[in-house]
DNA sequence: ATGTTCAGTATACAAAAGTATACTGATATT
DNA sequence: AATATCAGTATACTTTTGTATACTGAACAT
């Protein structure tokens, strides 16, 4: 496992590896924006059709919706795979990396569900500004 | 440990409780934007003074990094500390949620080096669009 | 009195991200 | 022939995010 801490946390510790700098703005890429997790948890849920990720993706519109599968499929989050049967069928997938995504989304919850249990205890029994 | 995939992974499971979709856009928001994460890891490495942050972080105006501090210090990830020397001292340091935010950065960057390898090794051997 | 450092603020602007609304084209249904 | 569905595209915005450049004010140092 990568250790950011190890190299950024110590005073004068060695500098963080490049490859760690790509491979983190890499992933804030994928999970940035304001529909980029929906749109992930929706394909998580097995909802793989445009018109169905539009029903189940609160208030997107079609030209966001679009735009953010062009994006995911680009950096291979998902495939885009056309059935040619009448009407023509078309479905998006999560790829296995985009399936690993989950980890990265649990240690969100988890730091963020942490954070606010801190956050209500300082402001209970804190100092308080 | 919370488990995004049990909630949303299943085809028909249960929905993502709402605390987990707080927590993780509580995540999203303190770690999004282009300054967020340079300056969080200044502060990591022990960076504390805004000049000195100033200096460390490539290219941040005095503005931005003026206003992301104010957001840190609002969502708790940062405390203000004002020592009333003179010149007057101004310390800026990660609060324990602050710190602890570098298992999150962790994981990402796992995602992202396994993410680069995979992709790479489909891009060599697969059957390439 | 003039300049220097620290810790910022003020104003204006540019670029990126997101929204609203309407439309397209292929195929099928009535 | 008119209507509907699927999978989007086109155009024109508005909002948010980030940049550039200059300035402020307190406390010293010369």
């Amino acid at each position: 496992m990568s250790d950011f801490k190890d190299f950024i946390g110590s005073e004068k510790g060695p500098q963080c590896p490049r490859v760690y700098i790509l491979a983190l703005t890499d992933t804030l890429n994928v999970i940035s924006g304001k529909w980029k997790l929906p749109i992930i948890a929706a394909l998580l849920r097995g909802v793989n059709r445009f018109k169905d990720l539009l029903d189940s993706t609160e208030k997107i519109t079609p030209r966001m919706l679009s735009k953010e599968l062009k994006e995911l499929e680009i950096n291979s989050i998902v495939e885009r795979k056309v059935y040619n049967q009448t009407p023509v069928l078309i479905e998006y997938r999560l790829t296995n990396s985009g399936k690993d995504i989950a980890n990265v989304i649990d240690s969100m919850i988890d730091w963020g569900m942490i954070h606010r249990t801190q956050v209500i205890t300082k402001t209970d029994a804190g100092e308080g500004s």
